[in-house]
Order: C-alpha cells, then structure tokens, then sequence
DNA sequence: ACAAACTGATGGTCTGACCAAAATATAGTG
DNA sequence: CACTATATTTTGGTCAGACCATCAGTTTGT
C-alpha cells in the first residue's frame, strides 16, 4: 500500500521567486509592460506582491538571466530593450571543445552568415550601411595600427546582423559570437591575414551598398571559407571545405 | 572641460553576483563539475567566495535559470543534466506576439528546417530511419483517431534534428520547438490538413530512406509552405510564399 | 524487521541595516 | 536668470541573521 503511493510524487511546490517571475512574465505578454519600460521598484514590487524584497531581487535575477530584464543601480528595473543582446549561451562553448565542435559551428555559419548577408543586402537602410561603412574604417585603421579589430568585428557583424531584420537569426548570431570570434582571432594569427579579413569586409560592404544579396551572401561565404581553412590548418587536418 | 569629460563613461563595475556566475561557469569550464555533480552548498559558496549567502542565491538564480544549475530544496544544488532541455527561451514567443514575428519565424525556418532534412538524409543510421518510421505510424495512428499528433511530432521533430548531427542547430531546434508545435497545431484545425501533414511526412521519411538530400529538403520546403500559407490566411495577410 | 519520530543539513523566505550609484532638490555665486 | 556645487532622496546592491520548509539519515519503539 505505501509502495504503491510512493510512485505517485507530490506536484512541485512553488517557489515565491518563481511565481514572481510568472507574474512579470504574464504582465509582460499582457502587454502591460513594453520594450524600455520601467518596472515598479524592488520595494513597490515586495509590497505589492507582498513577498520580502529578497524573493522580489531573485526574481529579477532570473528575468535578468533569460534577457527579460535589466537592473539599473540608482535608477530602477526596465524591460529589457534589445533582450537579445544579454542573453548567454553556456552550451555552445562546451560544444565546441568536443571532437566536431568545430565541425558543427561551422556548418551552422555557412548556413546562417550568408542568409544573414543577404537579408542585410535586401533591407539594410542608408543609415546602417553608414554606420558599416564608418565600422568598417575603423577596422582598418586598428588593423593598420597593428590590432585585431576584434571588438569592431564585434560590432560589424551585430550591424548585419540587425540589419537583416530577423530577431531569430540575430538570437542565433547573438548566443555564438564569442566563438565566431575566437575563430577569428585564430585566423588573424598568420600574417597578412588581417588584411584579407578586412578585404572580405570590403567586398560584403560593397555588395550590401550595391544592394546585391547574391554578391553580399557570396562574399560571407567567401569570408567564411577562409576562416574555417585556417583552422583546420591549425588543426592538423585534412580541410573538407572546396 | 567637464562636457567633454562626460563622454567618456566609466567600465562598468562588476556586481558581486555576477562574478559569482563567472566563477561558477569558470568552474564548469574547467571541468572541475560534471553534469549531475553537487554544487558546495550555499553556506559554504558564501564563505568560500567571502560574500553573503544572498549574493550566493542571487548568481544560483541567474545559473538556475540559464539552465546550468538545479536547486533542490534540502538537498543541495546541481550542475543540471541535461542542459538543453531545461533551457528556456522566453523571447521567442515575445517575438512572435509581435507585428512581424511570424514572418521572422517562418524566413528562419525556412532557412533551418531544409538544412536539417538534407543533414538527416546524408547521416540518419539505419536504426534512426527506423524509430522515424515507428513515430510516423504512431502518429498516423493518432491522426486517424482524430488526434492531433502534436506530441508525437515533437518527437518526430527531434528525431529529424538529432540525425543532422549538429547540435547548434539541434539546439535553435530546441528553443523554438514550441512556437513550430503551435503553427503546425494552428495548421491542423482545417478538415483534410492532418493527412496532408502526414504525407508530408511521409515524403520527407522517403527521400530520407532514399538518401535522396534534395528530395528530404524540397519536402521539407513544402511542408513549411504549407503550414505558413494557412497561417497567413488565418491571419487574414496575403501570403508572399509561392 | 519495519514504522514512526527525531535530528541535522540544506534550500527558501523574511527582516532590517547599511552601502553605492544615480537622480533630484537646494543653496550659492556671478 | 543661469550655472555650479552640495545635500538629500531614491533606487539597486550587499550583508547578516533569524526562522521556515524540505529532505535524508539516524534513532527509537513495537
């Protein structure tokens, strides 16, 4: 008899931080609260949902962690504006230690990048090829000076990928670029390399401005190429890539 | 003087959380835990890393909900087992709510989803095809019962997406798994479309069988076409997919 | 041997004090 | 009046400690 009740589990009692988190979610798609908004205070939110403040801050430290919300010290709680520029991605790190790591990431950039540049091609306005065309001189610069550029890489990829206009490939772009640019980096480690990189910036740039989607997918495919060679000359192995 | 000094704002500081986070995911990096293994428990985190225990729980919350840890009340805190499974992705359904949402799902999946079936037909083993198989039937079971099959297309789904070989997009799967459910199951609400869906299906596990990569790919494009169109006239829009 | 009760450990919640950063209000000066 | 400096208030951030709820292991009673 008590056997036969042990495999009936007791339904997981709730915790206050996560109903918390349940009442921001839901007030959130109720549209109660939009992009940019202020949530009431930590201590207005305590009183209201009569809880300590303690059960509130755990609350938004998760909301926080899955991108939903940012904390600002002296100044309150806003719905996140870009969510997906804070959101983390713990995995893919992990993934890419492992034996086709590599592998992998790059079959998801030949198929994601080229989109990516070709949507930018297709939709980017004056004001963001602008804003590429100035990111891009900056590049330069720091390459002529003998850096890597990698924080302007940075930038350069999010302005395409934001210019694409899809939040979903911009998520995806988002959650592995510290391993696009890692391969980067490795890339950037023979000479002459940094030029080249930047030469398959110019060319996408250019294929973007002449509003070619063809030229600009080609031209990151191109870009894309050369990276993933490099690595698997780093790597001691045979590249499968044309 | 004091104007152009304004311009220059000061790094950010560091909350104490947020080092915690890092040093836990540092941990984790290093292979220092394992999945499944114990965290040290709170207390001990607090005078470890000479913080207070609240600090402790504020970084545990932000990891819980990364989907890196597990808390389990009386207990202690795990490194969680399976991390992709808990992930949650809350900006998706926040996206798709949104004006343009739909049409961004769809251009990803679009771009996604033939991939994967191309991938599933070069390297799904036979044992794979064959649980496919199973999972088809069971479902044109369920659809001839008058279900909707939603459950077991999640499966089905997970299958083809695991035979791909590539678990970033295994992953991109994964965290927009629920928003593919909802417009298939919008999809099915029209007399004659679950059989259709079936086919499809149907057609998509033959080219795979057939290690036919372009078949598994164009059927794949089909179904999605398919299921975008009925959304499209659902919402009432003129459809732009051919 | 088994069941019930107890104990200790762990996460969960609360309270309140204080700190740090930012915003706002007030006072002083030209 | 406009601007600057200072003081005050507000907000998030951290800490400490008390107590509660759950769980697992140990002890006691039958």
């Amino acid at each position: 008899m008590k056997k036969k009740l042990k495999l009936f589990k007791p339904v997981k009692k709730t915790r206050v931080y996560e109903e918390i988190v349940a009442k921001i979610k839901d007030m959130i798609d109720k549209g109660r609260f939009k992009s940019g908004d202020q949530l009431p205070v930590e201590r207005e939110l305590a009183e209201v949902f009569r809880v300590s403040r303690s059960s509130v801050r755990e609350a938004i430290r998760s909301l926080e962690s899955q991108g939903l919300l940012e904390s600002r010290q002296g100044n309150g709680t806003y719905i996140a504006k870009h969510p997906v520029e804070s959101l983390v991605n713990p995995l893919a790190s992990v993934i890419c230690s492992e034996k086709d790591g590599q592998r992998e990431l790059f079959e998801m950039r030949r198929l994601i990048e080229p989109q990516l540049a070709w949507l930018a091609a297709e939709r980017a306005t004056d004001e963001e090829i602008q804003v590429m065309e100035k990111t891009l001189a900056l590049q330069e610069r720091e390459i002529t000076r003998g850096g890597s550029g990698t924080e302007i890489d940075r930038n350069f990829h999010y302005l395409l990928a934001g210019a694409a206009r899809n939040r979903f490939l911009l998520h995806i772009v988002d959650n592995n670029m510290s391993l696009f640019l890692e391969s980067r980096d490795n890339f950037l480690q023979v000479e002459g390399r940094p030029e080249k990189s930047i030469q398959r910036h110019r060319e996408l740039l250019d294929a973007i401005k002449a509003r070619d989607p063809e030229g600009a997918a080609a031209a990151m495919r191109e870009h894309l190429i050369d990276i993933e060679n490099s690595l698997f000359e780093m790597m001691g192995r045979k590249s499968r890539v044309q």
